[in-house]
DNA sequence: GTCTATACTAAGATAGAC
DNA sequence: GTCTATCTTAGTATAGAC
């Protein structure tokens, strides 16, 4: 626990991330990684137990910060609406932007991977709470419509078929389109 | 060339596509195919060269009804530019729920495997067209976005995160509110 | 037009030495 | 913490009989 331990471990990650977003999930094997990263296969299963367990490692971080955010939000009851919506918004955008843009993008392109062993349940029940939170609870169904374009608008550069041909958005750019997404109408 | 085919060749896309929209194109092997039409894989070799090809077939489809809806807008370059633009997402619309849902929902849960063999090429590239013809041309980064979310609710039954989870927004609500994205803003 | 049988390749994973 | 060697499983694909 205390001292400094290899850094294998998150080059592992780094490395795999890359090759993951880059050729998909299963398209990647552990022998790439391994020569990637000049070691061989077992090493890797010194680190993680299975392939699957890098994936799960990789989106355990994201998982958190959104639960994070998620906190924060139910704590801010008592603020206006839609002030609390926009900036749900805006501290979801900087989380993409900022840290985790690779790993959405990775998430999206490779749902199928995603579907087992609660990799989805960890990250996906997270996106609908925060999904929840930014239609306010409505029913109707344009609101929720809106709220998911609002939130794809700040995912569109991880979009699997927008984002790997076009350039992204600039994110303030987008920031300002889900933002009048979910403005009050009159 | 006369006459009726088996229609093997047409059963074999049927529940080829099923299985790689509900289990991913990777974890879809081609003795499950076979057997849950209750033939051989060999069988399935007669029909497709490769399990690439049965994609290939697939996506044709698609790739040539975009292929019309933009020969289609080009031919219209007198009509009021609104209008067009409206109309190109109605019709892309009607595309959508009518017809190529599961495929459009395959595409974006598997874009590692479409990079393949030009796969993406004969689709993406139409996209990218289509994408084109509803901004206009036009270079603001704000109006491409827009153009990219009108799409993107056409498509969001079929999007990758949001579309597994949660239920698609009904087809006329979706098509209002891609219609308002691209509308003439004062 | 469809099947049996099989070749070939590569993947994920484990055991045990260093 | 990393290696060599090996196991197990599964996939794509082909040849040739029916």
């Amino acid at each position: 626990m205390a001292g400094r331990r290899s850094d294998t471990r998150e080059r592992i990650q780094r490395v795999a991330l890359d090759l993951f977003v880059e050729q998909g999930y299963e398209k990647t094997s552990l022998r790439e990684i391994a020569e990637r990263l000049g070691v061989t296969k077992a090493a890797l299963y010194y680190h993680f137990r299975t392939k699957d367990d890098i994936v799960h490692s990789l989106i355990e971080d994201l998982a958190d910060s959104l639960g994070e955010l998620i906190e924060w939000a139910r704590s801010q009851a008592d603020l206006d609406p839609l002030e609390r919506r926009e900036e749900i918004l805006r501290r979801f955008s900087k989380l993409v932007t900022e840290r985790f843009g690779p790993v959405m993008q990775f998430i999206q392109q490779n749902m199928p991977a995603m579907k087992e062993l609660g990799l989805k349940h960890a990250f996906g029940e997270k996106l609908i709470e925060l999904f929840d939170l930014v239609t306010g609870g409505t029913q109707d169904a344009e609101a929720e419509l809106r709220a998911r374009l609002a939130l794809a608008a700040l995912m569109l550069g991880a979009n699997p078929m927008f984002g790997a041909a076009m350039a992204p958005p600039p994110p303030d750019v987008a920031l300002n389109v889900a933002l009048e997404l979910v403005a009050r109408r009159d």
